[in-house]
DNA sequence: TATTGTTATACTCTATAACTATA
DNA sequence: TATAGTTATAGAGTATAACAATA
């Protein structure tokens, strides 16, 4: 059901429509990221170390915020698929590194969100579209 | 974390974007309504019924997107919180409506709601605040 | 002392399937 | 036939506490 400002008094209140498009946004992504086998949270971690290859668990938990408890299962599964190997950086910590078959899986995961991302600006009307992303941002600490 | 994009490549991601805004906004509403007792899904019910009562369980579902399988539990709380009560329809629908105390837990739901949506906003840049809603709403459905 | 990585655990939201009873 | 309400169950994200090992 679309915003419906006549039956849902809670239309108006950008709270709730934070959470609403949030949530209708996500579970599209996470359909779309399924169908390579990933959730929505694995393939952003496979976007970041991409990106900055070397980090460790507690460093990608930080950037994405996730708590380093949850990281654990979270890359053992990546780990698992073959998709990251852990190089030793000292005898505490780890740096995540994508494999090859991980880095093929990286650039499936990019093609989706540049899609998914594309496709979600073009459903805002265009006077509004580049207001979104700023305002967000403001949002988000 | 604040959105960072010398560190975050995901951070100019408006769906990215939604997801960490949504995070964090609902999970600071959600430390609020605790203080009256209350889920944030509860609270959403509690303010829908106040400006519509007579509503059925399947109606508040679709309105508000919870399915009707997750609507019995969270209604049987609220109900037996005192909140609400049914009354019957015909044999097999019920109207929910909100007792004396469920109106009084309302209000309290409307001023932390109100409190934290001007706080929301607050923290937008006044140039984007007023295109967030019509976004929001283009992208949700 | 603080941090890393891990395990265990629990809560919330969400989703589907299946059932009974009634419209 | 379709809908209302319910129960059971599972998946996913998130949260805290606690632990051993190392910085």
């Amino acid at each position: 059901m679309p915003a419906d400002l006549a039956n849902d008094p809670l239309a108006a209140l950008p709270g709730y429509a934070l959470r609403r498009a949030a949530t209708t946004q996500m579970a599209q992504l996470s359909v779309r990221m399924g169908t390579i086998g990933l959730r929505v949270t694995e393939a952003s971690v496979l976007l970041l170390i991409g990106a900055r290859p070397g980090l460790t668990s507690a460093d990608i938990g930080k950037i994405l915020d996730i708590q380093r408890a949850n990281m654990a299962p979270l890359l053992a599964r990546i780990e698992d698929a073959g998709l990251i190997v852990r190089a030793p950086i000292d005898r505490k910590s780890q740096a995540i590194l994508l494999t090859r078959a991980g880095e093929t899986r990286r650039a499936e995961v990019e093609a989706i969100t540049n899609a998914f991302e594309a496709e979600l600006l073009a459903r805002i009307p265009a006077e509004h579209r580049d207001h979104l992303l700023p305002a967000l941002q403001a949002l988000w600490d």
